[in-house]
DNA sequence: ATATTCCTGACTAATTTAATCAGGAATAAC
DNA sequence: GTTATTCCTGATTAAATTAGTCAGGAATAT
């Protein structure tokens, strides 16, 4: 029940990204560099993000990345949606019709817990904004003071 | 974010000793025949359920695995507890003080997404028994008739 | 005795994930 | 229009994890 590299990883560039979104775009490097994600493997991922209109790119000298939207128009669900799929604890929740896991053993009794683990995990991950992450990170700040 | 084929199998087989509580002991190769689990590999799955306390075993003609409590004060939780060690959506989680992840960056401010994640799936696995389990595929018998 | 059933570590095979490589295409600055 | 910068994208390799098998042993009921 671990998230991917890929699902971590994305989760800090977007955040990043929303932290300086009146900033205009950001180069790739820089995210990288600032956040230790191996920069061709940070590729990958917004491209993910791009591809999944969550950003909005520009090449050239002075281009980089941007979010496509207003921060708190982002949900941590959408990000982790696009670089890992669904989330389903157990493959035969994709199936609507219960063919594939149901048929032959009584086993699927087992089957509601993982509907009601994955419903519960989407909901958190769909009400959590970057916006929202932006902030805790301000407030974090505020109190503690700031780290490096 | 999927749950591995140990933890998959591992709730089938419990909720298959918690639907016959009451019949004494049954091999494993009953269950592994019944459920479609390679029995060696459901060999590893009943031992680490063992070393948990879950179940008990007795050897011998007539010997097999039962539930070590009743079927209502087991959760699926230390099952998966046991099979799959603590649900950490991220491994920074571990560690109570921040040292391992959040020193370098300021990637951290990201961390209490997965925590809420985690204490989220932590407290609907807690919540449901196997006798949940028992009673909800009793009651879909009943609603739609038996399958097999 | 013997057949049955659990015990347990070591091992192999398959799959997935992480990361790198390579070459290309667009664009801003000069 | 040349150059440096930055994103684009598929292919490939390397590392790690997971799934499943092998092998031999120990306990116990009949």
């Amino acid at each position: 029940m671990k998230l991917s590299a890929r699902g971590h990883y994305g989760l800090i560039a977007m955040a990043y990204l929303a932290q300086r979104e009146d900033e205009g775009t950001v180069p790739l490097k820089t995210i990288a560099m600032a956040e230790q994600i191996p920069d061709q493997f940070l590729e990958q991922i917004l491209f993910s993000m791009r591809k999944a209109g969550l950003v909005t790119a520009t090449r050239g000298p002075r281009g980089g990345y941007k979010l496509s939207r207003p921060s708190d128009q982002i949900k941590v669900g959408e990000i982790i949606n696009a670089l890992e799929g669904a989330i389903a604890p157990v493959d035969c929740l994709h199936s609507d019709t219960d063919q594939d896991c149901c048929v032959k053993t009584e086993s699927c009794t087992t089957k509601f817990v993982w509907e009601k683990l994955r419903d519960t995990m989407v909901d958190v991950l769909d009400n959590i904004s970057l916006r929202d992450i932006v902030e805790r990170g301000n407030t974090l700040i505020g109190e503690l003071g700031v780290k490096s």
